[in-house]
RNA sequence: UGGGGUGUAGCCAAGUCGGUAAGGCACAGGACUUUGACUCCUGUAUGCGUAGGUUCGAGCCCUGCCACCCCAG
């Protein structure tokens, strides 16, 4: 059981136990403050001390894995990496392909257990007609986390287990103060867990020495607005911070690395009804041979919408909306559904 | 130094028959949120270029002055 010290994994490892499960929890160290250039405290002290608690209750044994190298390289390394050539990086996607579970399956393995256990609000289901394994939804939607699963490959979903898949929050929270869990009001987790304070870019400086190379803004009709920190600073669709004052509020609609110029405009001028998704994986299909319905979620927090999907000769997949989306953003993931079912999904090009 | 126009918060800007300062942008705080954004809520001019006057009451009416713009040149 991958335990964050929260309340979610410390509830799910409580109800795997309860379900009959052999459990060993184990937290995983990410990063030290030096690796983003904060202080000398070490933030994940905490974590694991809660995560110790809980399994010390419950008497299952609890390990601490130092995935610090993995979460350099895999997370922040990329992060970096995709801010500065202009894209928009969701990092938690990475950290839990490449780290989390990526990293922690071969662990699991070492310690003999069949099955890894995570506190993602998701649930995995069999299909025995296609023989394949299925990710799908949370049935809490307001917490669901499919989308950030979908690099999960089938031999990982038929040793993952989601004991949280079928509750809601609030039934969670519910069941940890009945139990007396120490972190049972312990704050939902938020933001980027590297940037505490939600200051990315700063945190990007503090650890590339390198600081953002001031730029020029410039309205989509040519007029030169004014002068941008570091295109880094901004996202396509991003309203507030541009600092400039405007009859109607303006967006970034788009941003020139080469140049280091940031595109604004009108709202209007961020819809589009059609993109390029790569690095693709499928789950609920083994391969897409031809246009497919579904739905698709070009971010986190937004719901997924009418489009339909189909095969390039690259391998990467195009994507096409019922209806032109805001602010479709490359670097970040777009996730395909069916129902409550993951196809697959990809990063935004 | 002739004629015309404009001066309302950091910016854009509404303000009808004079009645007790819209809205947008920007900014700040909060909500939402295991990514960045978006969105939503709240806040921000004892004062309308300035000095007087009329009035129960003036950003809106009158007078002087100042500043800027345009056409004349």
């Amino acid at each position: 059981m991958a335990m964050s010290g929260g309340v979610d994994s410390s509830t799910a490892a409580l109800l795997l136990q309860e379900a009959g499960y052999d459990v060993v929890g184990v937290t995983l160290k990410m990063f030290e403050n030096k690796d983003i250039g904060a202080g000398e405290t070490d933030s994940s002290f905490f974590n694991v001390r809660d995560a110790k608690q809980v399994a010390e209750k419950m008497g299952f044994p609890h390990y601490v894995f130092d995935f610090c190298p993995y979460f350099r390289q895999f997370v922040i390394d990329r992060f970096i990496a995709e801010y500065e050539s202009g894209r928009t990086p969701n990092p938690c996607v990475d950290c839990n392909k490449n780290v989390k579970l990526g990293q922690l399956f071969p662990k699991a393995e070492e310690l003999g257990c069949d099955y890894i256990a995570t506190g993602h609000y998701a649930n995995v289901k069999f299909n025995k007609e296609t023989g394949r394994w299925l990710l799908l939804r949370g049935d809490d939607r307001q917490k669901d986390q499919s989308y950030m699963l979908y690099t999960l490959t089938q031999n990982q979903l038929a040793h993952i287990l989601f004991p949280l898949g079928h509750l809601r929050k609030t039934e969670i929270r519910v069941r940890a103060e009945a139990e007396g869990l120490a972190n049972a009001r312990k704050p939902d987790s938020q933001d980027i867990c590297f940037v505490p304070d939600g200051d990315y870019a700063r945190v990007i400086q503090n650890i590339t020495k390198r600081k953002p190379e001031p730029g020029r803004f410039i309205h989509l009709d040519g007029t030169v607005l004014g002068t941008h920190k570091g295109q880094l600073h901004y996202t396509i669709g991003q309203r507030k911070g541009l600092g400039i004052a405007y009859q109607y509020p303006l967006y970034v609609i788009k941003k020139d690395v080469e140049k280091n110029t940031v595109y604004l405009g009108p709202q209007e001028a961020l819809f589009s009804d059609t993109l390029i998704a790569e690095h693709c994986n499928l789950i609920s299909i083994p391969e897409l041979k031809e246009p497919v319905r579904v739905t698709a979620k070009p971010r986190y927090r937004a719901k997924d919408v009418p489009a339909v999907i189909e095969p390039l000769e690259d391998g990467n997949i195009k994507v096409t909306f019922d209806e032109p989306q805001r602010a479709l953003t490359p670097g970040q993931a777009v996730v395909f559904y069916q129902d409550d079912v993951v196809v697959g999904g990809g990063t935004i090009r």
